[in-house]
RNA sequence: GUGGAUGUAGUUCAGUUGGUUAGAAUGCUAGAUUGUGAUUCUGGAGGUCGCGGGUUCGAGCCCCGUCAUUCACCCCA
């Protein structure tokens, strides 16, 4: 007998977790609608040509690409395939990739619709994405994403208010210590500019990303292995350690880049922002001015935005930013956007690693009935129908078991409340009413045991 | 794609230089208690020691292979 087993990197979400988890997507959803975005969803499998080179090299090797249905191998040229060079014939065989994040599908989107949207077009997607690459802690194969997008406007509001959503969020979750950390592309580029490294940008930010996880000399060594000048890398390093308050910063970024048009861009914008979240009325409370921050992903070109929760090792758990020309690769230029996206699965670990979770987010049903016969399990059927009417949720014992069991169930499932029914509660119409987290019980009507749930 | 670690009851793990019948905790189950769970006491079930091969009189333990899991690197939520 084989034992059956789920891919590598994929999870099954059992009841305990399913409630844990949609407690997170509903305040995630709950936020993003109350700043109005709508929702959006799009297909799990895009065709591989949508998908492929808007990710990086790297990228490009971590989407999970699907077979072609029927015989696929038909159209194979045999002198490709003999060859056993997977890439040659990847094209052939295969035209559906699973999607690898929800802005590329999003931008595909906004391009096929472009004559039905209104612009600035604001949606929120809750999906999950696939990654094909090695499973390790905080790092799935499949996983869901939250993205906030905006597209269609150059506003600085939406930075702004892509800040508030976070705080929003990470408040409703009760997740208290936690830092957004946010830079800006342009100012990387004014970094490059700087030190001589205009046509070698991306490699200098892939280096300044690992920053704080390996240490300057490493990067040090990294970037130098690369090609770059030991004067150039004093240049950056001299900026990179330069700590400070946020204003701080602004005044030394803003005398080092009075030659960079691009680094002045960058520090411009990100003084907007602040001054926008100050007309919000909002503290600069968790923001974080991170001149190290450069994140992966190619495509982002303004304000970049990472999320992560102090004290936990499980890497960001949100993060975001700016991309002025993503439609751009579907024939749309000059369309930008900017968006968030928040990682379920990380910020479920990081939440049970806290012990943030609520047990009301946990509880499945707020009374359970208990009997001793059948006439009393008969009873229970109104009295459970009278409950669900009032919208209590209730269920009723299905089986004829020593109230132990009866008992012992409603404490595995965590459910708050039994009434216990037997012929002296059926006789007087009183309800043994049990508080199961007390253990105390007292008799009461079903009207006051009503009013008495609804009144918690 | 590269490197390391680990595979023993449902789960978490012990298991001596290789030696007879592989243990514990927890969970499951029945009872102590015929109307009271989470605490207590007593009994019971539960294992092809990941799989395949080798060394040996003898392997859970040593060797080789394989699969799975996991951690790290690259990259990323």
């Amino acid at each position: 007998m084989e034992k059956p087993t789920i891919p590598k990197g994929t999870r099954d979400f059992g009841p305990t977790q399913m409630a844990k988890r949609q407690y997170i997507l509903e305040n995630i959803k709950k936020v993003f609608q109350k700043y109005g975005f709508q929702p959006l969803e799009t297909p799990a499998m895009e065709n591989l040509s949508t998908l492929t080179g808007k990710y990086g090299e790297e990228g490009d090797q971590l989407l999970f690409k699907v077979l072609n249905s029927g015989d696929f191998l038909k159209e194979v040229d045999a002198i490709n395939l003999s060859k056993k060079d997977s890439r040659l014939v990847t094209t052939t065989i295969s035209e559906k990739g699973l999607r690898y994040d929800l802005t590329v599908p999003f931008a595909r989107y906004v391009v096929m619709n472009r004559g039905e949207i209104t612009f600035p077009f604001k949606r929120y997607q809750i999906q999950p994405v696939w990654r094909a690459d090695r499973p390790q802690k905080g790092r799935y194969r499949e996983f869901y994403q939250c993205d906030a997008d905006v597209v269609g406007t150059d506003s600085l509001i939406c930075e702004a208010e892509i800040v508030l959503m976070i705080k929003e969020v990470f408040k409703a979750l009760g997740i208290g210590d936690y830092s957004i950390k946010i830079n800006h592309r342009s100012i990387l580029s004014g970094l490059a500019e700087l030190c001589g490294a205009k046509e070698n940008e991306s490699s200098l930010f892939i280096g300044i990303d690992k920053l704080d996880k390996i240490g300057e000399e490493k990067v040090r060594e990294e970037l130098k292995s690369r090609g770059f000048e030991e004067n150039s890398l004093n240049t950056v390093f001299e900026i990179l350690n330069f700590k400070g308050t946020t204003q701080q910063k602004i005044d030394f970024l803003t005398s080092k880049f009075s030659t960079s048009e691009k680094g002045k861009k960058g520090v411009a914008d990100f003084k907007e922002v602040l001054s926008l979240l100050k007309s919000y009325g909002v503290t600069e409370d968790h923001i974080e001015f991170d001149i190290a921050l450069a994140r992966g992903l190619s495509y982002y070109t303004g304000c970049i935005f990472e999320v992560k929760i102090n004290k936990v090792a499980i890497g960001s758990v949100s993060g975001g930013g700016r991309y002025d020309n993503l439609t751009g690769n579907f024939g749309m230029p000059d369309v930008s956007g900017v968006g968030i996206s928040f990682g379920v699965d990380r910020l479920y670990d990081a939440m049970e690693e806290l012990q943030l979770f609520p047990k009301e987010a946990q509880i499945s049903s707020t009374v359970m009935i208990a009997h001793l016969d059948e006439d009393t399990m008969r009873y229970g059927l109104k009295v459970a129908h009278k409950l669900r009417q009032n919208g209590i949720a209730t269920e009723i014992y299905p089986d004829q078991s020593k109230l132990k069991k009866q008992l012992d169930y409603a404490n595995k499932k965590l459910i708050p409340f039994v009434i216990v029914i037997g012929s002296d509660e059926m006789k007087d119409g009183l309800l043994t009413f049990k508080n199961m987290e007390k253990g105390e019980q007292e008799k009461l009507s079903l009207t006051s045991i009503i009013s008495k749930i609804k009144g918690q």
